[in-house]
RNA sequence: GGCUGGGUGGCAGAGUGGUUAUGCAGCGGCCUGCAAAGCCGUGUACGGCGGUUCGAUUCCGCCCUCAGCCU
């Protein structure tokens, strides 16, 4: 039997995903698949702009709420969650409807990632010290010296990856370069990608701000504080490090003022966006609606097709 | 009306008689187990008009304007 296909739903924050899908969701038979990196958080709910929690009920979601916020998460992660749960909806009769704006899980999801080893929190806090002892140029210098293919790569700058690349190779015992070498295999059934593009910048910029002051207004600067009291989080952990929360931390420590926190939300949020568009830009779906007009019969049609047509 | 101190790129904020700080935002881009993360690239702006000068954002004059003070 084929795999089954999918639909796939892309786009920047606050361009109306969520909403679309669950349109979809009531007239056709598919099941939500969150691509959210940030919503996977259980009690990160406002300011991940997460549906109510009737809706998550009512309507079939998946990867939402589904770790702590002191846990971490990978695009290995969420591909290895989706082979496990795409046969189930397809068992069920079901397409799964793939939504969200986390790009680098829809390209991990349609072109595969490579085998290497996992995150190793404890040598990551090694190197991290063995960084603060020598500093990240002399950490360059050594991968240059055991892994000069990435070292050309990666920027010195780039903290994070030239992090991890000593971490491949302390783990597999060979350089990441080489390990990247080999093919990698994707999701294998049909993907049907539609994305909402946010043709006009400065209204987009409206309604991150305008969401924002809403979250707001809906309490999300109780919600983070609910996660500070937890007393287990710290702003070096993924979670706490979402466009926001970061923001409201700072905020609730005394190190912004309110009106900082609010402006550096936004354009955190503004950044984010951008940073989506030019993944949307790079990987193009087959169809793109511009997210503030835009004919949902269109995208109905598309869907009933990709539905009919496995 | 007078006095004093200011007017620098979208904002904040240095500075200099010639060699175009910087930060933030914006924009463009990169992206293989943290990705709502991390990183890279990108702007000669000096209130207006004259003058001095080989050369003025920097010096002088006038004007406009803002803030504070005085009458």
């Amino acid at each position: 039997m084929a795999t089954p296909g999918v639909i796939c739903l892309m786009g920047a924050t606050a361009t109306g995903k969520t909403e679309l899908a669950l349109e979809i969701c009531s007239r056709f038979p598919v099941e939500i698949v969150s691509v959210d990196s940030a919503q996977i958080y259980r009690d990160m709910d406002i300011g991940t702009a997460k549906p109510e929690r009737e809706v998550l009920e009512a309507v079939p979601h998946h990867l939402v709420d589904i770790i702590d916020p002191a846990q971490s998460f990978s695009a290995w992660d969420f591909i290895d969650r989706c082979h496990r749960l795409l046969p189930e909806i397809s068992a069920r009769g079901r397409v799964p409807l793939l939504t969200g704006g986390t790009m680098l899980y829809f390209h991990a999801f349609e072109h595969g990632l490579n085998r290497l080893p996992q995150a190793d929190p404890e040598l990551r806090q090694r190197l991290e010290d063995e960084a603060g002892r020598i500093g990240w140029p002399a950490m360059h210098e050594r991968l240059n010296r055991v892994d000069p293919e990435s070292a050309a790569r990666i920027r010195p700058g780039d903290t994070q990856r030239i992090q991890r690349a000593l971490e491949v190779y302390e783990l597999a015992g060979k350089p990441l370069s080489s390990l990247q070498q080999r093919d990698t295999s994707g999701y294998a059934g049909p993907l049907h990608k539609l994305s909402l593009a946010a043709n006009d910048r400065a209204r987009l910029h409206q309604r991150i701000a305008a969401r924002f002051e809403d979250m707001l207004e809906r309490g999300f600067i109780d919600e983070v504080a609910a996660l500070r009291a937890r007393g287990d989080l710290d702003l070096s952990m993924p979670s706490m490090r979402c466009v926001g929360y970061r923001q409201l931390w700072l905020y609730l420590a005394g190190q912004l003022k309110r009106e900082e926190m609010i402006e550096k939300s936004i354009a955190a949020t503004r950044q984010l966006a951008k940073r989506q568009i030019t993944w949307l830009r790079k990987q193009p779906a087959e169809m793109a609606f511009d997210c503030l007009n835009y004919r949902k019969d269109d995208i109905f049609r598309i869907v009933e097709t990709a539905i009919s047509r496995p």
